[in-house]
DNA sequence: TCGAGGAGAATTTTT
DNA sequence: TTCTCCTCGA
């Protein structure tokens, strides 16, 4: 599953796939037929927008055409589209390795590269050359990497450098925190991760630190100065050790092409350059893209202005809607209206929801799907009701005929699938649960990761810190003077070798670390443990084991830790058991750390387990993590104010119409039945000091009361039905009573 | 200097 | 409830 890695030679020898050879050996009658008739059949189940989008600028792929821009509305066949023009343009010549894919997540990354390759395998009549030419396709993070591991040297940065993931980041700016004596303040300073929420939305957004702090977080508004001054440290510290945040993957991006040198060789390895969920870029990533290809030639990004979800990590709608305009001559566009998804009543309600923002939108979905049946509206009492309703339909759909994998439960806030997840757990029905907590967030697996992260990178301070913690007496002073140690040492190499950056002197500061080590005295109750983590650190950063092997042995060396520290050591070490043979699917330690930081695995290992790959299991994800996902019938769950739109994201305008957004993305997933659900009784935790309440919640603003007629609205459980009382049941009753009279006073008598 | 234990705060989505 | 931070005893 890992992408594959062509060799990081800027001039790669031209793939062998022309379209004559495939055509020769195949009977196709088209063969070598410049006319339009050519076309080939493959094309011909697109409708007319969608083709006009994958032919757009390709009669002569030598000289990509202008910017173009698809605006693709949800179940418009957008991923189809795309993956056949990526097809469309490999069929007419253009080698795969020259196009630049960037996709949202992997998962989409990962399905586009099936569909490419099976599309332009059934044009061309063959598959094989294929499978690996698509090698650069990704998230922008990803690629982002991978570019700037091959430019380090040029750029000054160790090409060794390892990504530290949010929670790393926080630690780091913590430590730095700690150093600048920001943690001793009188007034509470703001949290770690608050810190490093408010930096991340600087980068990402290009605005000020007073405009952040005033429009998101306004709490932290008497912060400003102390806060500059720690995130000027905080990228000083990140440069000495070198470690990349997420956000350094763009920003050392985006720097790296607006240098003149770097940009012409960069631009140029890519004829082509398509972006999918364009509304959910960012402003940097934006910049990127223009840095990319300045005058638009060959740049297509694909989006849905109507589905931008994603402003709270800096994306912005503006991206999409000013595209065409960066250009000139502005980027040609196309929409696509025809949604082949969901049937219409599902699709007039959503589109009824998303019409009452308050900014137009524009286009309209249609469908021919027909159906009798309007989304359901079902209010419960609470909680309970709401998890019991729906294993009850979950159980009804599947007794139907429809799998459970047909079937997904959608919700604003990973925790919100509790309940459910209880009663799931309880009626024995398999499931996963896509978003929320990664299972790399716990601590028994960040710590093996430490290990590993701190030999890849010996001037990671944060792993490092973590490492030597892990022993029983060491604590943060002793961890600080060992790895002030390490690093007077690897200055020492630093001052006296080459250059920075180069492998080599990464490979002498790995010396320093496993000498350092070596060299210093632990504690006195560190002393029994301290030998054969010495000799683990020296053998893992010598790379004395080859890769699959070294986890175990770092696993193996955990062991008695974990057990030491935690009191459910089995089950975490059955995390790490698992943990190991997703390492054995990575060709190296680099890649390892790397793709998993960049895209973790989501499902979270618990107990039960997580169900076999063909078994069939119900989807429970958060809205966020169903983007670009279908399902025959979808439940959304806490269709209540508070919950859609978010308490929390109730402050402007601009963040309730993404929340409106958030529930017209969650809609329009279903194909042929919508069930939104709404708990009237609704538990609060941890609001007060008296603990437990709950609050009466009302159905979501965004059904206005004039939209219910397009939803069929009930109860459930339904009253019980009373049976209209006969003339005959009324004088068996009359009867009852009296015995029953009878009975009570012969009870006594 | 560690590390256990207690007090108090906590805002949701993800690369 | 859970996590994080701080204090205090060893």
């Amino acid at each position: 599953m890992d992408i594959q890695y062509a060799s990081p030679s800027l001039s790669d020898p031209p793939i062998v796939l022309s379209v004559a050879d495939s055509q020769s050996s195949s009977s196709s009658a088209a063969t070598g037929s410049p006319e339009p008739s050519a076309t080939a059949d493959w094309l011909a189940k697109l409708n007319e927008a969608q083709r006009e989008a994958v032919e757009y600028g390709t009669e002569d792929v030598a000289r990509p055409a202008g910017a173009l821009l698809v605006i693709a509305g949800a179940g418009s066949g957008k991923t189809n589209t795309l993956a056949h023009r990526v097809a469309n343009l490999v069929v007419k010549g253009v080698d795969p390795r020259r196009i630049l894919l960037l996709t949202f997540s992997r998962r989409a990354a990962l399905e586009m590269t099936r569909r490419v390759t099976r599309i332009a395998g059934a044009a061309l009549g063959t598959r094989a050359a294929l499978a690996q030419g698509l090698t650069w396709s990704g998230t922008f993070h990803s690629v982002g990497a991978r570019l700037l591991r091959e430019y380090a040297d040029l750029i000054g940065l160790s090409p060794t450098f390892t990504i530290n993931d949010r929670e790393d980041s926080a630690d780091l700016m913590n430590l730095v925190r700690h150093e600048l004596g920001f943690s001793a303040k009188e007034k509470r300073f703001p949290s770690k991760s608050a810190c490093f929420a408010i930096y991340s939305r600087v980068v990402n957004t290009g605005a000020s630190l007073a405009d952040v702090l005033n429009g998101a977080f306004p709490w932290c508004r008497e912060w400003e100065a102390d806060l500059r001054a720690l995130f000027a440290a905080y990228v000083d510290a990140k440069q000495k050790q070198s470690v990349l945040d997420y956000d350094d993957l763009l920003l050392y991006w985006s720097h790296m092409a607006a240098e003149p040198v770097i940009a012409a060789d960069l631009s140029g390895r890519f004829d082509h350059v398509l972006v999918d969920e364009y509304q959910d870029t960012n402003r940097l990533q934006a910049s990127i893209l223009l840095a990319l290809k300045p005058d638009g030639l060959g740049l297509t990004v694909v989006g849905d202005d109507a589905q931008s979800i994603y402003s709270f990590r800096g994306a912005t709608v503006r991206n999409i809607l000013d595209f065409p305009t960066h250009f000139d001559p502005p980027a040609k566009q196309v929409t696509l209206e025809r949604n082949y998804r969901s049937t219409q009543p599902i699709l007039e309600a959503s589109n009824a929801v998303i019409g009452l923002a308050s900014e137009r939108y524009t286009k309209n979905l249609w469908t021919d799907k027909a159906s009798a049946q309007r989304p359901h509206l079902v209010t419960v009492a609470d909680d309970a009701d709401q998890a019991r309703y729906i294993v009850e339909q979950v159980l009804a759909a599947r007794e139907a005929g429809m799998k459970l994998k047909a079937q997904a439960v959608l919700f604003r806030a990973a925790h919100h699938s509790a309940a459910l997840e209880i009663e799931l757990t309880r009626r024995n029905i398999p499931f996963v649960k896509f978003g929320g907590l990664k299972f790399l967030d716990s601590v028994h697996v960040k710590d093996v990761l430490a290990v590993l992260r701190w030999a890849e990178n010996p001037r990671d301070r944060v792993a490092g810190f973590r490492v030597v913690q892990l022993l029983p007496g060491v604590g943060p002073a002793t961890a600080a003077r060992v790895l002030d140690d390490i690093a007077s040492r690897a200055d020492a190499i630093r001052s006296g070798g080459s250059g920075s950056g180069t492998p080599d002197a990464a490979h002498g500061v790995s010396h320093c670390t496993a000498n350092a080590l070596a060299a210093f005295a632990p504690p006195a109750r560190a002393l029994e443990d301290w030998h054969p983590f010495v000799a683990l650190m020296s053998s893992v950063c010598a790379r004395q084991t080859p890769w699959p092997a070294e986890f175990e042995m770092v696993r193996r060396w955990y062991e008695p830790h974990l057990e030491r520290n935690h009191e459910d050591a089995s089950i975490r070490q059955a995390d790490l058991v698992q943990m190991e043979s997703i390492a054995g699917t990575y060709a190296s330690r680099e890649r390892f750390l790397t793709e998993l930081t960049l895209d973790p695995p989501d499902a979270t290992s618990d107990e039960s387990g997580v169900p076999l790959i063909d078994e069939d299991y119900l989807i429970l994800s958060t809205i966020h993590s169903a983007k670009g996902q279908e399902w025959r019938n979808v439940f959304v769950l806490n269709g209540v104010d508070g919950c859609i739109p978010s308490d929390l994201g109730t402050g402007s305008e601009e963040e309730i119409d993404e929340e409106r957004r958030l529930l017209y993305v969650a809609m329009t997933r279903a194909k042929e039945d919508l069930h939104i659900v709404m708990p009237q009784r609704f538990y609060v935790h941890n609001q007060t000091h008296l603990g437990d309440r709950h609050v009466w919640a009302s159905r979501t603003r965004f059904i206005a009361p004039h939209l219910l007629p397009l939803f069929d609205s009930h109860a459930w459980p339904p009253a019980p039905v009373v049976a209209a009382p006969t003339p005959a049941g009324l004088a068996a009753a009359a009867q009852a009573k009296i015995e029953i009279a009878a009975k009570l006073r012969k009870m006594w008598g």
